[in-house]
DNA sequence: GTCCCTGCAAACTCTTTGCAGACCG
DNA sequence: CGGTCTGCAAAGAGTTTGCAGGGAC
């Protein structure tokens, strides 16, 4: 099987079969958003950006990131916190996550039990599966022991 | 077992319990949501009310479906589309959602097997569950059907 | 040189909020 | 009457878009 493909490769290939141009923004973008590794909102990235090249406008961010989803690098992510979050797609299988409600944390994981009954469930109610989003939302290893630095309480507000 | 309380009933006893005020505009609007039976948007809503009672303004609309939250009549969801959407919630248990990417409509299921497993990940993964939230995408049997009145095409675009 | 891309600012959508007057209890 | 609610309009957040100049090929 053929080595996969760099996400920079994967870049320049999608931009130049398309007639489309390979810029200094597009670049900077690209690095910035690997380098995050997590679920990046467009400010994040924005910010990590201007770290590198203080002239990027927000508006070639939000661009750039339907581009690289267009070619399949970037997936978009709707929390519900009211913008939209990348994560890196190329060569990712499924999954769902996991959201730290304390701290924001986003873990991924991947059950494939929960995905054919899933799928098992759209089926039986007629459906065609495009896709589907599983997200889980509680407070993370790390929070609940922060949360809960002495003996047991009985705090329920 | 006591008799379920309706809607109205568990708004005035709310609103009563804490000094609120029941206004007209809070009784129309809890009635256009519940005869609209689905997942509304306040868009939706709104053109609801305004056709029992034209002068109800979008803020009151927002305002008083987060009082019916509030009261647990109403439930807000999130599905991408860039508006919360509310689904009535009195007594009803947790279930998931099946949306058409089609015609747009939602149809609700549960699913045991699904919970357990979704709570199994999470705790294998040291997360206290708070809530989840599952989401399928697809087109529905309806929709497929529209889709292909003829022989099957293997239309990939 | 052509056409794509960028930065800026304005526009847009959805939602929230400040305020003065209206209304409930 | 007092305090809550309402409608209006303005303000906010996040995102998109029109346009003129800049840059890739």
């Amino acid at each position: 099987m053929a080595r996969a493909l760099r996400p920079a490769e994967i870049l320049t290939s999608y931009i130049a079969t398309r007639g489309l141009k390979a810029t200094r923004q597009r670049h900077v973008i690209l690095e910035a958003f690997l380098s995050a590794r997590g679920h990046v909102s467009i400010d994040d990235l924005l910010a990590k950006v201007r770290s590198a090249d203080p002239r990027v406008s927000a508006a070639t961010v939000y661009r750039t990131m339907k581009l690289l989803t267009e070619a399949g690098l970037a997936s978009a992510q709707h929390f519900g916190d009211g913008q939209v979050r990348y994560e890196a797609a190329a060569g990712k299988a499924h999954h769902d996550h996991l959201i730290c409600t304390s701290c924001g944390q986003i873990t991924e994981f991947e059950d494939d039990r929960i995905e054919s009954l899933q799928d098992a469930a759209a089926r039986s109610h007629g459906f065609r599966v495009e896709r589907h989003k599983l997200e889980i939302y509680g407070v993370c290893r790390a929070c609940q022991r922060a949360a809960r630095p002495g003996p047991a309480r009985s705090d329920a507000n």
